[in-house]
DNA sequence: GTATTTATGTTATATTAATCACAATAAAAG
DNA sequence: CTTTTATTGTGATTAATATAACATAAATAC
C-alpha cells in the first residue's frame, strides 16, 4: 500500500517532468528535479528505487522511462468510465483539467438539469438527467462525480444510486445519506487548496 | 511546523463538524468523528490533544469549541488580501468556494481580459488587466491568483510582478519564468483530485 | 588505458507519525 | 454514596518516512 505523499511525490514528478519534456530536455538528475518540486535528492532517488526506476550514473535518469514509469504505476488503476453530474462551473473545469479526465477517470457524458447546456452531438454529450440511467446501464458506469450545487446534491445522488452506481465522487458540501455498499469520497476543494 | 497530513485532517475535522453542528449536534465523540472521516479515534484524540482542545470524559468533545481552536490555528495566517487572475471556470469556482475565498484568502478583486466580464459595481468587482497595477497598490496586496489558460499565464504573471507581487498561486500547468524573490506556488488540481 | 569526476543506489541513522494499551475520570446507574 | 460504564488523555511501542553517509559505477578528461 502507497501512502498519500507517497503517490503526490509520483504526481509532482510526473508533472514537472513533462514540462521539462516540452522544453526539450531529454535526461535529469535526481538534484534538478527535487530543486523544482522542493524535495530533498535522496528522496527522489529513494522514491525511484522503490518503483525500480534506474538512471545512468553520471548522466542521470532519462526523463521518458521516468514518467512511462510512473503512467503504468498509475495505470494499474487504469481509468474508469464515469458519469459526470453537473455542468456548472466546477463541473466544466473538472472535464477541462486533462489528468483529470484523461488518466483516472474517461467521462462518458454529463447529467444537467439546465436544458441549453445540453447537447448531444459532443464527444462527451451533456444530457438532461432523466437519460443517467440508461447512460449508466449502457456503459456499465460504476462511479458518479457529484458537481452540482449543494440542494440538487442529495436528489441527484439518489438518482445515481437508483441507476445502479456504486462509488460517488462527492464536490458538494453536503453529508449524502447512503446505503451501506455505497462508497462516497468527499472532496473539499477548499480544504484541498488552503492546505 | 505542521505537516501537510495534520493540516488537512484538522481541516476535514472542522468542515465535518460543522455539518454536524448544523444537524443540531453540540458534542461529538472521537469514535464518531473518525468513523465519518476514516480516521482512528487515537489520531484525533492525539491531534486535538496536541492542540491543546480538551473533551469531557464520557461525555465527549464540544463541537463549537472544536471549531473554534481550528479556526484559531488557522487564523494565525489571517486571510490575505489577494488579487484573482481569470475569470473562467476556475476562477468563478475559487471565488465560490467559501473555504477558499473565506478562511484564507480575501479576494479584493478579480482580472479579466475580456471586456464583457467586466462589473465594477460588484462587491468584488471584475476589471481589465490595465487596472491591476492600481488594485495591487491601493490595498497592498502582495498574492496574485492564476487561474487563466496556460497561453495567459506568463504574461500575467509578468504583469503582476510588475506590479509588485510577491508571491503567486499557479493553477495554470505551464512553469513560470519569475525573478528569485518571487515565491510560486504551483497547484495541479488533476493532482490533488487524483491523490 | 588510467585517473578523476560526478551522479546514482543503498545501507545505516534519525526523525516523525500512527497505533496500541491503559490509567484517569466524569457521568450515569444502582 | 458506591459501583459501573464509557470516554478521554497520554506514555510506550511500532511503523513509516526522511536524512545522511558513502560505496559504486558510468562518463569524461588526460
Amino acid at each position: 500500500m502507497y501512502l498519500r505523499s507517497n503517490i503526490t511525490r509520483l504526481l509532482q514528478y510526473r508533472s514537472c517532468l513533462t514540462k521539462f519534456q516540452e522544453l526539450g530536455f531529454e535526461t535529469i538528475y535526481s538534484y534538478n528535479l527535487g530543486k523544482h518540486i522542493g524535495v530533498s535528492a535522496e528522496q527522489i532517488r529513494k522514491d525511484f528505487s522503490k518503483f525500480n526506476i534506474r538512471g545512468n550514473k553520471k548522466a542521470g535518469y532519462n526523463i521518458e522511462e521516468i514518467i512511462t514509469a510512473i503512467n503504468k504505476i498509475f495505470k494499474k488503476n487504469s481509468p474508469q468510465n464515469v458519469l459526470l453530474i453537473g455542468y456548472g462551473n466546477l463541473g466544466q473545469s473538472l472535464m477541462k483539467y486533462k489528468g483529470f479526465s484523461g488518466n483516472m477517470f474517461h467521462i462518458k457524458a454529463v447529467i444537467d438539469i439546465d436544458p441549453s447546456k445540453h447537447k448531444r452531438k459532443t464527444l462527451v454529450p451533456v444530457l438532461s438527467p432523466e437519460k443517467a440511467p440508461e447512460i449508466i446501464k449502457k456503459n456499465g458506469i460504476k462511479i458518479g462525480i457529484l458537481a452540482v450545487p449543494d440542494v440538487a446534491a442529495q436528489e441527484m445522488c439518489n438518482l445515481l444510486i437508483k441507476a445502479g452506481i456504486k462509488g460517488i465522487l462527492n464536490f458538494s458540501s453536503l453529508v449524502l445519506k447512503t446505503p451501506e455498499d455505497v462508497q462516497i469520497n468527499n472532496i473539499n476543494l477548499g480544504n484541498e487548496l488552503e492546505a
